[in-house]
DNA sequence: AATGATACCAACCGCTTTGTA
DNA sequence: TTACAAAGCGGTTGGTATCAT
């Protein structure tokens, strides 16, 4: 969209100038002046870009277009199917809570995903509400779905070393279940060193993705940590009645 | 080819939270 | 403690692209 067409249209008049600051799309050599504030200011006072970048935008805007669209580690292209599960899941569990979302998908906005999940996901929720019996059979679908990997985990934890790097954690923390940030701040941060590729490991079972970076895998453990991290303890009673 | 519906996404708005003087 | 500014967040809007009829 050019901001030619833009500045036609009826009513909001886009990329011009409303009490001083400028609205509306951005053109690349305001894309440009904001990198390179960035390169030399860093991130933050995006009240002082206007003063210090010769932009005629508020820091809120300038904020939001370095955070959503010129940050260097944005992810760029389609949503994957591994992601668009985090995204489902998460959403399950925290509801519309984009950005806390977006903290398990690096490279991702809070933005992107939300409108991922409006234009693929809302609809879909509205209309299977709207059909009981596909709800229901999806659902039965996914049930059995969660009840495979509980299995694949339970014999991934078996691995002994891996055992005893939960119970450690359980001791450590006067038999309370870890938490979720526990487990994943040692993960993050062994206090063994030598452990981080252990929790890789133990996390994912070894059913590694060759094609998947390591952070990939990271993550993908992480989320499979489940968000009920007591039955993930339990696997530890459940293990000797389940396969021995 | 024309038209309408839908998907996609950038950007805005208003409210809340956090930091700081 | 308080007031203000900055940053963060989620909801919404509206334009373009693409697909279906």
């Amino acid at each position: 969209m050019t901001l030619g067409v833009m500045d036609q249209h009826m009513g909001m008049e886009w990329g011009v100038i409303q009490e001083g600051w400028r609205k509306g799309p951005w053109t690349a050599e305001e894309d440009r002046l904001l990198i390179e504030y960035v390169k030399l200011n860093g991130e933050g006072r995006w009240n002082n870009v206007a003063r210090l970048a010769g932009l005629k935008r508020n820091g809120k805007s300038c904020r939001l277009r370095w955070v959503n669209y010129l940050r260097p580690d944005l992810k760029r292209g389609q949503i994957t199917p591994h992601e668009e599960s985090i995204i489902l899941e998460l959403h399950a569990r925290w509801g519309n809570r984009w950005s806390t979302i977006a903290r398990s998908l690096p490279g991702r906005t809070d933005n992107e995903i939300k409108n991922y999940w409006r234009t693929h996901f809302k609809k879909k929720v509205k209309s299977s509400s709207e059909n009981p019996e596909k709800s229901r059979a999806r659902l039965l679908r996914r049930q059995q779905f969660q009840q495979q990997q509980q299995q694949l985990h339970q014999l991934h934890l078996q691995d002994q070393i891996g055992l005893k790097k939960i119970l450690s954690l359980l001791d450590e923390s006067d038999n309370k279940v870890p938490t979720f940030t526990q487990l994943r701040q040692e993960i993050m941060y062994p206090s063994a060193p030598d452990e981080q590729g252990l929790l890789y490991s133990m996390i994912n079972g070894y059913a590694t993705v060759p094609e998947a970076s390591n952070e990939d895998i990271l993550w993908d453990g992480l989320w499979n940590l489940d968000d009920n991290i007591t039955e993930r303890a339990n696997y530890q009673h459940n293990l000797a009645t389940t396969f021995y």
